[in-house]
DNA sequence: GGCTAACCGGATGAACCCGTCCACTTCGGC
DNA sequence: GCCGAAGTGGACGGGTTCATCCGGTTAGCC
């Protein structure tokens, strides 16, 4: 590959990165092209189609995923570690909103994103059993409790990146208290008045 | 008004209710006058913006919620009306994929909306207060916790409507049991693999 | 420096949705 | 029955997005 395509692949990329986030997974192809500098045609010859460029943006967004997991694993204490992986992800999850929608589906083309997925729910199973032998976790908690609070917390929308982060971290925290043995306090409920939004063309 | 145009109306009111709860708030305009065997005109003559219909569409839903709190009020059982009352919202709200978004919109023009809408909450407020005070309920719990809820709520996608029932059950129980005193046992995970969508174009 | 293949950007046409306009139809009072 | 007003449906222009195609440009090997 060139050195000047390489550089706009690059580009597309990285601009790619920041629109998923700020906007969701559906914005234009045009208007990433438009912010990378390139032409459209530029971003379709690299990612004929937009999950191909969706599995390419959020394989490292992935891996951070698995590196709090990881992480998690290693943590002396195993409810600790549970909690500050739960924690990790729900946060990185609710300043970008594409990363929701990007954990939650499907990429039958992308074998190693698939594969470096499954291995992540491996893993936080592990972290999960962990917490549960110390006593910590309620031995009622489920592999797919994990996906359940990530949707959950994808449903969270504020008109501000700080309201949604409190009601993450509130609902995060509610969820996290309810498969906690025993009983801890509960965090502050989010800013009154910021969760309505008027019904416009804009989603 | 003539008889047949009060017929075609009723007519647009009940597509409006299925697509609605079928595929969310943004379904076309023209698919909606088409289940209804009406024409765009039509339509557009009876409810010349989408928040019309949406209100028009919703008030009587929001009548279901509205009843079920004051059913919960009525409770003699403080706790058990709380209960059954976030129970009855979530569960509405489940099956109905525009209820949320339109409980969770506001309507500035719709003056009756906003006031029942308003007083729903303000009666919910009492019936949380009176299970806290009967020693039930935490006292952290926050009126704008129903929000968060239901936000979270609304996140939850399935492929089949009773996979997400049984994840909206479990992430309601969930969190009543995190404001509930003492701790009472965790309710059943959903059915596994229910919960991943392949990325498509339909959203 | 010259040349070729790779690369680029914008133009393009198809598909979709919105909201309006207009010629035609039908209700229902008389 | 007649007739005017209310009602109707589909066509239409404007806007947006998608994904492809094509003529001009540039990198980088020789």
């Amino acid at each position: 590959m060139r050195a000047d395509a390489r550089e706009n692949r690059r580009r597309v990329v990285a601009a790619a990165r920041e629109l998923f986030a700020e906007r969701g997974l559906d914005v234009p192809m045009a208007t990433i092209a438009r912010r990378a500098g390139v032409g459209v045609a530029t971003l379709y010859r690299r990612f004929p189609t937009r999950a191909d460029l969706v599995v390419e943006v959020f394989s490292d967004q992935l891996g951070v995923c698995v590196q709090a997991i990881d992480d998690a694993l290693a943590d002396p204490d195993p409810w600790h570690g549970f909690v500050s992986a739960v924690e990790k992800i729900c946060a990185a999850q609710v300043v970008d909103r594409g990363f929701t929608a990007a954990f939650l589906s499907e990429f039958p083309d992308a074998v190693d994103y698939e594969r470096e997925r499954v291995r992540a729910e491996r893993v936080f199973a592990l972290v999960a059993q962990r917490a549960k032998d110390s006593g910590d976790l309620h031995p009622d908690f489920d592999r797919t409790d994990l996906t359940l609070l990530i949707m959950a917390n994808g449903g969270i929308t504020a008109p501000t990146p700080e309201a949604a982060l409190a009601a993450s971290r509130r609902l995060t925290t509610l969820l996290l208290t309810a498969f906690h043995l025993p009983t801890t306090p509960l965090p502050p409920p989010a800013p009154l008045g910021l969760y309505h939004t008027p019904l416009g063309p804009g989603r």
